[in-house]
RNA sequence: GGGCGCGUAGCUCAACGGCAGAGCAGUGGCCUUUUAAGCCAUUGGUUGAAGGUUCGAAUCCUUCCGCGCUCACCA
């Protein structure tokens, strides 16, 4: 039980909410009664302040206690709300002895209070509440870990505040209260997502929600969740894309369809994976990859002036400028130039596997080819893509849902884009041929073993779907936590999801007996 | 999963084989314009867990738990 187990500091406040209540003061009463935020109560006051022999400015504010100099007589509180900090000042004069003491006594940083008055300027100039009755709103029992602060020149500048990851993920309430940067990533992560979907409503595309809950998994190569619907006795996957669904809303003539929704894939995690992430995918008819290409770079470079207000964005130290267009790369060229390598040489896995281990680069002889060009270009492309840029040709055999290159029946219309030597976004005119696409798939399930968990399953109702008569098309797939980190020049993508995935804590302390 | 690093008071950190400490927070006192308020006094620890080496372990060793970085994995 939680609550038996407060340390010394949280035992000596909750005895305050006996002392409250002895008083009479109910320490969670059940309404609020604000009339003003900090900043309108300021702004009010200023504008006021102009005009001469002006009644003063009355107002209710709430907000959670952050700092606190009781000096006697009188005392001075910061209470922060949403949009900001403001002081309040008490004098024994206004609220009188008995609630002056009672102030002192009960009240603590952390704590949520409502206090009523006038604004006024103190001797020093700072605009405050000058309070005549003030209410505990809610008492908080554990202290926030944070540290002192100050503000200079509005900088706030904190002194040994919370910085412990493994706290401030595991208490993201805490790290919220008590970081205001940390506020500030998750406004700019809401406005990243509003500025994509207005982008696409200004495109006419039409926002629609699939299943999360599929029989069949697919659209990427990825291990996926497993759960069980327990009345249909019916084995189900956590979608691992949203691809599958999409096209077959472009058969039913949806010609342009998005979805911004959550992904599940039961892999690592690292700086930049976590099992479930935001994905936005759009699917467009009689559009192609380079029209993808185009609407990519403008979107992206749309969102970020939407959000920031410039397209120069600095990531991992590094000066980026997203304005279109964007450098392309073949993705021949492109390790041609890396490497040294021609893919186009190696037909096979093991001549290409054998290329590879004469320029010096580890490579499995075992593995298929499209796993090998894919490690060279993740290995040797990627990093050194700072400035976004487009990669563009894929080989057939990691891509068995693009079309083929006109004329070339081993390369598919496809491209990644790149940002900051991080994959952003994945994009290909897609296959829209039932008999190559389930060509495709059989393929697919012959290079990966029976066991193998990417196996991906046929989806016989995709190609069913697909027989009906599906439009050409382009498609397209994007990260958005990692456009959120680039955007909050983070580099972790747990910096940018409110409760990243972590281990479970051991909770009693026992070693694990497995 | 492998390698490296870290885990000490509520928070931020010292002590690195010899009495577990500081600042902030807390508690008591003084203080009617402060703002990292100040002054005086003071509480607070199973050093992540378990085992081992040693006269003696926060410190060295082993195992486990968690976090971070990194490699592997990751159309």
């Amino acid at each position: 039980m939680v609550l038996m187990d407060f340390n010394e500091l949280e035992q000596i406040r909750a005895e305050k909410i006996d002392v409250l209540r002895s008083a009479g003061i109910e320490p969670y009463p059940t309404r609020a009664k604000r009339t003003h935020t900090t900043q309108q109560a300021k702004q009010a006051f200023e504008q006021q302040e102009t005009i001469e022999g002006a009644d003063p400015i009355r107002v209710t504010l709430a907000g959670r206690v952050r700092a606190m100099r009781p000096m006697g007589k009188i005392c001075f509180i910061h209470i922060e709300d949403i949009d900001g900090r403001l002081q309040l000042f008490f004098r024994v004069n206004e609220v009188g002895a008995e609630a002056m003491k009672l102030l002192t006594a009960t009240v603590d940083l952390g704590d949520f209070i409502e206090a009523s008055g006038e604004m006024v300027r103190t001797r020093t100039g700072e605009v405050s509440l000058l309070v005549h009755a003030y209410t505990m709103l809610a008492k908080a029992i554990t202290p926030l870990p944070a540290g002192k602060d100050e503000i200079v020149d509005g900088e706030l500048i904190q002194h040994g505040g919370l910085s412990d990851p493994e706290l401030r993920y595991r208490q993201r309430y805490a790290d919220l209260a008590v970081n205001p940067e940390v506020r500030e990533i998750f406004r700019i992560r809401a406005k990243t997502i509003r500025a994509l979907r207005c982008f696409m409503d200004d495109h006419q595309f039409l926002e629609v929600e699939t299943p999360i809950l599929q029989p069949i998994y697919g659209g990427a190569a990825a291990r996926p969740f497993v759960t069980h619907h327990n009345q249909l006795h019916q084995d189900l996957y956590l979608r691992i894309s949203f691809e599958l669904y999409l096209k077959r809303l472009v058969v039913g003539g949806l010609e342009r369809v998005y979805e911004i929704g959550r992904d599940f894939r039961n892999e690592g995690v690292s700086f930049k994976h976590n099992p479930e992430f935001t994905q936005l995918e759009f699917y467009w008819a009689y559009a192609d990859y380079l029209q993808v290409m185009e609407l990519t770079e403008k979107m992206i470079s749309q969102v970020a002036m939407a959000v920031l207000g410039t397209m120069q964005i600095t990531f991992d130290g590094k000066e980026i400028d997203l304005t279109p267009p964007w450098k392309r790369v073949n993705l021949r060229d492109g390790l041609i130039e890396a490497t040294g390598i021609d893919i186009q040489q190696y037909p096979d896995g093991p001549s290409l596997a054998a290329a590879m281990q004469e320029k010096g680069i580890a490579a499995n002889p075992q593995m298929p080819r499209g796993k090998l060009i894919d490690k060279l270009l993740g290995d040797h492309l990627e990093p050194t893509f700072i400035q976004p840029t487009f990669l563009y040709d894929y080989p057939i055999d990691i891509s068995p849902l693009a079309k083929k290159i006109p004329g070339d029946p081993t390369m598919v219309e496809r491209f990644e884009g790149f940002i900051g030597g991080m994959e952003l976004c994945n994009a290909f005119t897609e296959l829209n041929d039932p008999i190559d696409q389930e060509q495709r798939f059989l393929e697919m399930g012959r290079a990966y073993a029976e066991d193998d968990d990417e196996n991906n399953p046929m989806d016989e109702d995709y190609l069913k779907a697909m027989c009906y008569g599906m439009p050409p098309q382009g498609g397209f797939g994007m990260g958005i936590d990692r456009l959120v980190m680039l955007l909050t020049g983070k580099r972790s993508i747990r910096e940018v999801l409110l409760f990243p995935h972590l281990r479970e804590r051991d909770r009693t302390g026992e070693s694990s007996d497995s």
